[in-house]
DNA sequence: GAGTGGTCTAGACCACGAA
DNA sequence: TCGTGGTCTAGACCACTCG
């Protein structure tokens, strides 16, 4: 149970964003008059501010203002570490996981390499595919280190492993390292995938890491061409002379 | 002039751990320390660090310290605001920029949809292709507001069009989205860049904006598949109980 | 218990925008 | 000039890690 006073303040004003009770182009009230609304420092309203910010809910102009962006034009951010689960539940979308495998199995050398562990050392490898709208457009491809993850079910695959991990194992997912590109289709990929006669797929590489920055996962998250879409809120960072 | 302190520390430490003066693994100052070193106080030193960890350089852990993360290990985030000249100057990579055209048209109906502005209003249309190793691999498309930058020309075109808008106009870039996506290549990514004989291309769509939200430039940058990579860096937002 | 980072406060001065 | 956000300070208490 926390109670970030500044995670407050972001959580009410990203939900009205979210929910369009805030109209993008309107303005927020001033950082002083939401230190004295919520009876908290300035610089505590100003820490859940930059935190909207940083999300691309808000724009912040000196001498102005703080106003809502037009979140709702683009689709929603997929970017930031945010487990399919959770992403599927903020898009509304029908859709559906199939667990082709759950097993604790000895790491061949490429994931090995990948996971920077021995070879041979126990993983899970998890296959999963996610059918939207009746088709199964990603292949998702987990390896999940066994020595901190002891156990896993294929039931657990089907909802979220995530969840799993942070709420039951009180594991801290802490940061990742994503890289996309765009390969050859496997024959793999035309097994678990509605592929028709893609050449190609996304591949969505993962390298996910606890607080303690140990590597536990990688996925690689393929994707249909057609329907793969990845969307990036990116703020300039103020140039300094060097 | 700017002479944030909390940006100083940053730059220092972002430069050590970018040079490897710094090693991965090897654990920083305490903030009580650094306080004392810079003789600042540790709420300036806690925003340096909070922006070293923001982009991929340290890992802050709690009771523990902060620790340098193995940045070297992918290659350097494209994910961000940047722009391909500061792209480039990072990769040193010898490569050019071909500029096929700097013209002020009145915007067609598909570019003031996407820049919402009338149709017929002016911009500047800019086309440019990256050769990288000898082959173009890139195609930029550029659309500005023609209201908000008066002249462009070729020159500007070839080296940096946003150390122009920055340095020359005083614009102020503040945030842009970007939507990465797969599709069909077009005769122009044929007549523009060397596809060999691929069918598709990676286009990244950036909607640039300044610092009151105008929007006042979009951007095409149309790669070739097997020369495409995007490489992202995410947090985990601490999920509190709703 | 000592040291760490996480949060919060109540002030201060500044640069910027608008009236 | 006045209100805005940007920066900075010198303290405080907390939760966490580790010996």
């Amino acid at each position: 149970m926390k109670n970030n006073i500044f995670m407050s303040l972001y959580k009410d004003y990203a939900e009205q964003i979210d929910t369009g009770a805030l109209r993008p182009g309107s303005k927020l009230p001033s950082e002083n008059e939401l230190a004295e609304a919520y009876q908290i420092s300035r610089e505590t309203v100003r820490k859940g501010l930059n935190l909207l910010a940083q999300n691309g809910y808000i724009n912040k102009v000196k001498g102005k203002g703080s106003f809502v962006l037009d979140t709702g034009r683009l689709k929603f951010p997929i970017s930031g570490l945010v487990s399919y689960k959770e992403l599927s539940e903020r898009l509304g979308k029908k859709s559906r996981t199939l667990v082709y495998a759950t097993e604790r199995v000895p790491a061949g050398g490429d994931i090995a390499k990948e996971l920077r562990i021995e070879a041979n050392q126990p993983v899970w490898k998890v296959i999963r595919s996610r059918e939207i709208d009746g088709e199964r457009i990603i292949l998702d491809i987990d390896y999940l280190l066994a020595e901190i993850i002891p156990n896993l079910t294929k039931d657990i695959a089907a909802d979220s492993i995530y969840q799993y991990l942070e709420q039951e194992l009180l594991l801290k997912i802490s940061y990742a390292e994503k890289v996309i590109s765009v390969e050859r289709a496997t024959n793999m990929d035309h097994q678990y995938m509605d592929l028709k006669d893609d050449t190609h797929v996304v591949v969505v590489r993962g390298y996910v890491h606890l607080e303690d920055t140990t590597l536990f996962q990688y996925t690689e998250s393929r994707h249909r061409l057609d329907k793969f879409q990845f969307v990036d809120f990116a703020r300039r960072i103020s140039r300094v002379e060097a």
